[in-house]
DNA sequence: TTGTCATATTCCGATATTGGAATATGATCG
DNA sequence: CGATCATATTCCAATATCGGAATATGACAA
């Protein structure tokens, strides 16, 4: 539904599934074990970061094996860095602005 | 009330509110009719940002200068990070095996 | 003081999300 | 085939969020 990986990672519980997930691959029993969840909880965690793009399913027998999908963080990773880079040039432009006036101290 | 950034990003109008608040500060009427927005609804989307401490306040008069906190995206930073240096290591685990493999071809 | 501008807050209905319980699907085994 | 295990989905109540309208606060100006 969501499809937006950035509503997927508002909940502290998909955060730290998807960084289990992108250690190792885990089944969904496992998952609901390791953040004690109840199966059907942590069934409808998984499809939330599954509809996000940020995990992958791997279908073996009657097992579903998750794991993180690196590209699909990116766009959250681009976005970062496009909002540090900004910050960073507008530093860069305080910088100058103070390196002008250093130049010319009294105009 | 939410404290949570990843929460506060979690809306795509915020996170440009963000991006416009990072190359430089704006009051809140700015922001509302930048994003056709009315006041109150502008106001409010800045009080998640404040309270995730995302942006930064500056009261001039009757007018109050918003702008973006770079240190609020650092713990998203650090995450996302954090999961591409998990990912990026077990690459480097999966190169080492291969390594080890092609090292002893058939054991 | 009164009036006005800029902003914040409250109240409300609509909509979305959460967590639980029950049930449905789908694959394997005997 | 029926039984069972692993997972997904549906239904529901509780809670949270969103967007609008009205109102409250706070600062300045006359």
């Amino acid at each position: 539904m969501s499809t937006d990986p950035f509503a997927a990672l508002a909940d502290p519980t998909r955060r730290a599934m998807l960084c289990a997930l992108a250690e190792r691959e885990m089944a969904v029993g496992e998952v609901a074990r390791r953040f004690g969840l109840r199966q059907p909880h942590a069934s409808k965690h998984l499809a939330v970061l599954r509809s996000a793009r940020l995990v992958h399913v791997r279908r073996a027998g009657r097992h579903r094996h998750y794991r993180a999908r690196p590209e699909g963080i990116a766009p959250v990773s681009a976005w970062v860095t496009q909002l540090e880079r900004l910050w960073g040039a507008r530093l860069d432009r305080l910088d100058a602005v103070l390196q002008t006036l250093r130049e010319e101290p009294t105009p």
